[in-house]
DNA sequence: CGAAACTGTATCTAACACTATTACGATTGG
DNA sequence: CCAATCGTAATAGTGTTAGATACAGTTTCG
């Protein structure tokens, strides 16, 4: 798969979860709607979970539902959940002292990318999971679809 | 050193060729003021010529400068030069035909990365390397320092 | 009770990306 | 001619990630 997909696979999860609201997903069943293994679901679930985002229930039935109402979940707090921090980081080389471009240079790039983090983290706070969960159920709305209805609304 | 530098390197360049503006910088001397290899330089500097900001000259006394006046630079042409694209990325697995998470999560996610694109970008462009430069100078200015003065700018 | 289906980890492997380094041909100035 | 440079190729070493197998502990259900 693509490096760094998590971001990209934590919003598929969650927005799982948020369609599925208070039902208890299986790992198995979240792979198979990503495409993925089930345990590298439940690597990136032990992230969400730690974060406060998801609870799990251990045993047959058991599962994963969110902690919190989709609508106080924004996609900021999936991000901060699954990727550390920035996307950049600084050099964590010695700087140069007879160079004063080198000398300056540290926190000249601390304040860009945490100016750079800002601007991302005010976007991903845009959106909650629940408006995700609306969009889905429109496209599905619109799509010429349930003769048989009713259909597993993740998978299995 | 860290994965993923190279846009903090890259701009450490860029930033050092504005705050020596218009002289020939060679690629040994920019390698020790972020205390790198010669040929890594040469090869971030080699996207930043493809991409139209910087012109080398080859030969004895070569090196590089930059192409266009630093106060028509900003560092979204750097990121643009150096970093392909979104730090983000789709996972490029199937969706699942079942699902209708799955059918609808790849338009969805789109349209969230390429929204937090724009956010890096108009974060970016904010900051041209002219401003990067006078910060420097005035932070040199500011330390305790010349009693030797002319001080090799870059390094050696 | 006992089988079945989970979670949560640990471990291993293969693929991939990135930095660093050495090497070499071509170019240019003194 | 010689020295210093660019541009690029090839290679090695490191670190990160996804994928996969395995297993102990938990819970439901017949």
């Amino acid at each position: 798969m693509a490096p760094n997909s998590r971001f990209a696979v934590a919003v598929h999860v969650m927005t799982a979860l948020a369609y599925n609201r208070g039902e208890w997903i299986s790992s198995p069943a979240l792979a198979e709607s990503v495409r993925t293994n089930p345990v590298v679901i439940r690597r990136l679930l032990g992230q969400l979970r730690r974060a406060g985002l998801v609870r799990a229930r251990t045993g047959m039935a058991g599962g994963v539902r969110l902690a919190r109402r989709p609508e106080s979940i924004t996609l900021l707090d999936v991000f901060r959940a699954v990727e550390g921090g920035s996307p950049f980081v600084l050099p964590d080389k010695p700087e140069n002292k007879a160079c004063e471009v080198s000398c300056s240079m540290k926190p000249l790039l601390a304040s860009v990318l945490a100016e750079t983090d800002r601007a991302i983290s005010r976007s991903l706070e845009k959106t909650r999971l629940s408006d995700l969960a609306r969009e889905i159920t429109a496209a599905t709305k619109s799509a010429h679809v349930p003769k048989t209805a009713a259909v597993s609304k993740t998978a299995r």
